[in-house]
DNA sequence: TTTGGTTTTTGATTTAGGTCAAAGGAAAAT
DNA sequence: ATTTTCCTTTGACCTAAATCAAAAACCAAA
């Protein structure tokens, strides 16, 4: 839950949490929902309690091409969009029917101004997002269509034999048919 | 300097800033020297005042692959080993003679524990850092080699005939006979 | 349980960019 | 100045993965 992964990164005290966790809102969205549009502002931030996300984005030539995969316990944005109130480069989808806690950015704002600890959190928050963001460069850079996939595999293990293979194969920088035949040979 | 990269980012008041600017150290660092080499803490963070730097790594065949170049005006190191105490994954080297200000991991701490506005600076810098990662890996991810280039010259416009031809390449994950035939043809 | 729509697989062909190898250029060092 | 080392260019060839085109498998709804 979201007070796990509040106090793993951050000693945020009982009160703290308390004033905190209520802000966060449950919202039950189904499959394939939009969040957030291309050119939108994000004005939420996302904590999936339940189900799988996505972010992607469309090419000149309308190629759907998958950015990230939000699982489990992740937070989930379009986060220079959210914290810089910068145009959306992303679309945010939902590809399971799940079940999110969604912050806004005013009450967001409010809190980063009230509790030193939550600038904390976002600060290492997003220290470790970047971190992750690397992991899948150095990846993408340099390594061969299978050695992508054992990346993606070991990244997202949970994530990876439930969403469409087309998703996958965009999030890794290939072909779909590429990675077809490359699961084929295990 | 220094200065005007922290208050465009937050609005320290006097106090800070001739608080903390004293913690920042000036080095002049000779053109090749190392930072820090792989597997080591990354114990300072840098901000470059003139010179270029760039971090790097070597595949497990021996190749040198460019992460990222810095230059003038941009602070420089393995952000995560810096801010997680984690071994680093790159090398961080120096590629002129530079002037870089220095500021110890303690200091940091300290400051950030002592000054909210500092807590908020390296959140906003850490998100502003993470955004052009990004952009990055959208070049990179499904963009040809010369598209790539273009990317490089867009991001670096002063660095790029300022450093050797095969860090270009390798930090835009093509072979340099490849980016070599690309400036052939303008 | 048929129908229509996605997704995935398979095969044939093409191509961008990699690899290998060697020759030029520039720039440090002696 | 001239040697040595590093950096860049050029050419010939090769390969991983893209593209194009169908067929097959899977799902979801009626």
């Amino acid at each position: 839950m979201i007070t796990d992964f509040l106090i793993k990164l951050v000693p945020f005290t009982c009160e703290e949490l308390n004033d905190i966790l209520p802000y966060f809102e449950k919202e039950n969205v189904k499959k394939n929902e939009l969040l957030i549009k291309e050119g939108q502002m994000c004005s939420k931030l996302y904590f999936v309690g339940q189900g799988i996300g996505r972010s992607y984005y469309l090419t000149k030539d309308g190629k759907d091409v998958t950015q990230w995969f939000f699982g489990v316990d992740n937070f989930m944005s379009s986060v220079d969009s959210f914290f810089q109130q910068s145009p959306s480069f992303y679309y945010l989808e939902v590809l399971e029917d799940s079940v999110l806690y969604s912050i806004t950015k005013k009450n967001m704002d409010m809190l980063l101004a009230k509790y030193q600890n939550m600038e904390k959190f976002i600060r290492l928050l997003t220290i470790e997002t970047l971190a992750k963001f690397v992991h899948k460069l150095n990846a993408i850079q340099f390594q061969t269509a299978k050695e992508r996939y054992t990346y993606m595999l070991a990244e997202f293990p949970d994530i990876s034999h439930r969403v469409p293979l087309g998703h996958i194969a965009s999030y890794l920088g290939i072909t779909q048919e590429t990675l077809s035949r490359i699961r084929k040979n295990h």
